[in-house]
RNA sequence: GGGCGAUUGGCUCAGUCGGUUAGAGCGCCGCCUUCACACGGCGGAGGUCACAGGUUCGAGUCCUGUAUCGCCCA
């Protein structure tokens, strides 16, 4: 035991020594049954961790902790997202550098030094190695971050959503689904991204409210009885245009249902049509229908068999051909000036063409509404029609959505009202989920398709790799019959060309920590999982589609429990991410208060609450540790040279007052128990904390005279021996939240690590209380709380004698008082304490006279 | 537009099954240089529990409505 414990230093001594020691590693010779695993998210490693990481991360580690301690074999890995987006975006800022697939590999290629101006383009296995160097540098730290953190997390078990293993299980599944009709291909209208000439799926959309203007288009009738007017946001589509549409109730419309108008400037006749989702309150209550210009004209597309008339390219540009032949004299030449220019740069040019026209009544009236944009992307998506991979996920079957709902039933949420995020997402489905992504850095496609004689691929007749070769990589390896030299030849072969989503790796997670179908015996012992933290505003990405893989896959869930974090807010109340410039990065924050300190601001956050970044908690918490450290040294200290009982039962302590104590315990056992049980791992630490501040307050002050007596003396003895069962217990209740300072004292005492020790259970507190009640100590506690008030009040010192003291208290309270008030007397510093019955707790006192002081 | 959650001292939050006078910490004020702790200790002040109705012997808690904030979905 030091002479002046103190917090500097732990996390770097207790994680080498944990690692050392291999505290927190799976044992798996364990069953499943003894198993608790969790399925931890992993972190992208293109970005940062910040305090939001540190905050529900830690929320899992009291988890992992505590059923550690109650005996469970704890399946913690950790992986690392590497996969995808972030990280190619990452790479291209910070090497200077952009993939493009037609360049030839250079086994020599280097980075430039800092990024040059222009980006340098290179081939996509240059491209890919540089993403995998800088990945492996960026897990590197976060391991260490989260190793000071104290994450009781076993590192030889981590995994990354790029390595071959990932590639491997993401394929596995992937063809699976294939054969079982669950993964498909489509040629369908697909919402795209422009800038990243990628697909997006609907799980990666957000809504923005952007400026826009109503431009209201005059529509001639076909039988020349006048014109419809209708209102667009999206004038540069008229070309695009195959309908317009009304509400089917709508007296103003209705006798045009079945009739035609030509297009303005290019003179396509189009039909009018009825659909429910034509909105009569918006603009001049009739539409026209683009392919495409949203999400509602595919519908309307679809459910009225419309022809398509594409005029937006992959690149955002109107496409160089026209999408039909344009009856209207000029047409031509209106098309050739719109040919090539962005959808922005086409709309300003034909307003100024329709207004030439007279066909734009008035002046386009400003309005904002409500844009569809890639999640990470600048500009809004445009819909653009490309064959793509489908996983079916209920949003075109009845049934399957239907099983998907009732497996969130299934599942046990934490809290309870977070299923309603899976509910309405599930509810709100519109399509299957896309999983392609014409993208680089991701795990591809384990898809070839044979090329016939003119070279044309058959997409419907795709050539796949026998699962013993898993992972493949299609564009370097050839498929099973063909030799590389065929690649791109007719007759011969080509590969797909995209990779998946990061989301159809992520939803994968229990099967690539428990290794499916790589490691059989791990995988019975570890999968389903039991627990799956995750924050929030993922739960219709990352939770949905991980019950969808494991639904389709083992038809069960891939978890049973889920704990669903809040967010961290900044003090203004808005939540932190690196996008609004408020983040705090944690590194400074641990090293400022140390990590025990962090972690009680953390584990002070309720689950599922979103909680404010608080520097004050941190204070709390780092006060809370010294005390910690402060208290189990004065407890350890008043044995001197005595030995500590390893397990003092009712004989050796005999006080009432230590009796009562160890029961008060028993019930805060109890309380912290229940609450970890329905990981309420806030409520378990605010019970613990409350008693301990109580007992370091109380309980100390009350034994510290009887504690210091004489060995042999039986007080002193009963003393010793409850302090060294109390802090036992309280050192363990405390562990799964401050594991660096609970370790330290606990090594100061006790054999092994204190988060390899059992859980504390209630029943020998009370054995060894012999059915002391606790009220005993809570009223001593009072009796001595209004005691300090009197001295308070009258400015003395805590230590100022009392002659005599007269307590005021109801009769039954007194009876209960009565063996412990020689302790409050010692305590108190009273002389002489009488009691009187009454109806209020009072304390009135007579102070000793002054001691006399001396002169010199 | 539909749904979920929140609203309790200046701040951050507890408040279990509806039950005595609504609790804690921070901050503030005051006191105590105490032999575990000055990186400290002790105490004090401070609240119409968002608002309006209702149920009940009794409501911070249950019900209805309103307001504000946040989020999810359309």
């Amino acid at each position: 035991m030091p002479e002046k414990p103190g917090l500097e230093g732990l996390e770097e001594k207790w994680s080498t020594r944990w690692d050392a020691d291999g505290t927190y590693r799976f044992d798996r010779s364990r069953s499943r049954a003894e198993v608790f695993s969790i399925d931890t998210p992993p972190p992208t490693v293109s970005g940062s961790l910040h305090v939001g990481h540190v905050f529900s991360y830690t929320h899992t580690d009291t988890v992992a902790r505590y059923r550690r301690m109650r005996g469970a074999e704890v399946f913690y890995p950790m992986g690392w997202d590497d996969n995808g987006l972030p990280t190619e975006r990452r790479v291209q800022n910070y090497f200077g550098v952009r993939c493009d697939p037609t360049l030839p590999y250079d086994p020599g290629f280097v980075p430039p030094d800092k990024p040059a101006k222009h980006a340098v383009a290179i081939s996509r296995r240059n491209f890919v190695e540089l993403c995998d160097r800088l990945v492996a540098e960026d897990e590197q730290k976060f391991e260490e971050l989260w190793r000071h953190l104290g994450l009781s997390v076993d590192w030889s078990m981590t995994y990354t959503t790029i390595g071959r293993a990932a590639q491997r299980i993401s394929q596995r599944a992937f063809l699976h689904m294939l054969v079982r009709g669950e993964a498909y291909q489509a040629e369908a209208p697909t919402l795209w991204d422009v800038d990243f000439r990628t697909a997006v799926a609907q799980a990666e959309l957000e809504d923005r409210e952007l400026p826009g203007a109503y431009h209201a288009v005059r529509f001639p009738r076909a039988d020349g009885a006048g014109d419809v007017v209708i209102e667009t946001t999206r004038p540069e589509l008229i070309p695009a245009c195959v309908a317009l549409v009304a509400h089917p109730d709508d007296a103003r419309y209705q006798p045009l249902f079945g009739t035609e108008v030509t297009t303005p400037l290019f003179g396509v006749p189009v039909p009018v049509r009825a659909h429910p989702l034509a909105d009569p309150e918006k603009g001049s209550g009739i539409a026209m229908i683009c392919t495409f210009g949203d999400l509602t004209d595919v519908t309307w597309w679809r459910e009225l068999h419309l022809p398509a008339r594409p005029v937006v390219g992959w690149d955002g540009r109107l496409l160089p051909t026209p999408p039909v032949e344009f009856p209207a004299p000029g047409a031509a030449a209106h098309w050739a000036e719109l040919a090539g220019r962005t959808v922005t740069q086409a709309r300003t040019r034909i307003v100024e063409l329709l207004r030439d026209a007279g066909d734009l009544l008035g002046e386009p009236r400003p309005i904002t509404h409500a844009v569809k944009f890639f999640e990470k992307g600048d500009r809004p998506l445009e819909i653009v029609t490309t064959r793509q991979w489908y996983i079916r996920n209920g949003g075109r079957d009845a049934t399957l959505r239907a099983a998907l709902l009732a497996r969130g039933r299934e599942l046990q949420w934490h809290p309870d009202y977070m299923k309603a995020r899976y509910e309405s997402w599930v509810e709100g489905l519109n399509g299957d989920w896309l999983i392609s992504r014409q993208r680089f850095f991701g795990v591809p496609f384990p898809v070839w398709y044979p090329l016939d004689a003119h070279g044309v691929p058959d997409h419907d007749r795709p050539l796949l790799p026998p699962e013993e070769a898993l992972p493949v990589d299609p564009q370097s390896e050839a498929p099973p019959g063909y030799t590389g030299s065929q690649r791109g030849q007719p007759g011969g072969f080509v590969a797909d060309p995209d990779v998946m989503d990061t989301w159809a790796t992520s939803s994968l997670t229990p099967q690539i920590a428990c290794r499916w179908g790589d490691d059989p015996d791990l995988f019975a012992r570890t999968y389903p999982m039991d627990l799956r933290p995750q924050a929030h505003e993922i739960i219709r990405t990352w939770l949905f589609s991980t019950v969808v893989r494991a639904h389709a896959e083992f038809g069960g869930l891939p978890f049973t429990d889920a704990a669903i974090s809040g967010w961290v807010l900044d003090p203004d109340r808005k939540k932190m991410s690196k996008s609004k410039g408020n983040v705090v990065t944690p590194l400074g924050l641990l090293e400022q208060y140390g990590s025990d300190a962090v972690r009680y601001w953390a584990a002070s956050g309720r689950p599922g609450t979103d909680t404010a970044f608080d520097e004050g908690q941190m204070k709390v918490g780092r006060r809370l540790a010294i005390k910690l450290l402060n208290a189990s040294k004065f407890a350890l200290g008043v044995f001197g040279d005595h030995p500590v009982p390893d397990d003092p039962g009712a004989a050796t302590i005999a006080a009432p007052l230590d009796r009562s104590v160890l029961a008060a315990v028993a019930d805060l056992v109890d309380e912290a128990t229940e609450a970890f049980e329905r990981y309420d791992y806030a409520r378990a630490l605010e019970r613990t904390e409350r008693f301990f501040w109580g007992f370091c307050d109380d309980y100390l002050e009350l034994v510290k005279q009887r504690a210091y007596g004489p060995a042999g003396d039986s007080g002193a003895e009963s003393a010793r021996a409850a302090l060294a069962a109390a802090l036992d217990v309280l050192l363990r209740l405390f562990a799964p939240h401050l594991p660096f300072v609970t370790e330290e004292v606990w090594s100061w005492w006790r054999p092994g690590s204190v988060h390899r020790s059992a859980w504390p259970t209630a029943d020998p507190l009370r054995a060894a209380a012999a059915g002391a009640d606790p009220s005993t100590y809570r009223i001593a506690a009072e009796v001595l709380a209004e005691v300090r008030k009197v001295k308070t009040a009258h400015q003395k010192s805590m230590r100022a004698d009392i002659a005599t003291a007269t307590v005021v208290d109801r009769a039954e309270r007194l009876v209960g008082l009565g063996p412990v008030v020689d302790d409050v007397r010692d305590a108190g510093r009273i002389a002489a304490l009488h009691t009187v019955a009454g109806e209020v707790l009072t304390v009135t006192v007579e102070f000793a006279a002054a001691p006399p002081v001396d002169p010199q």
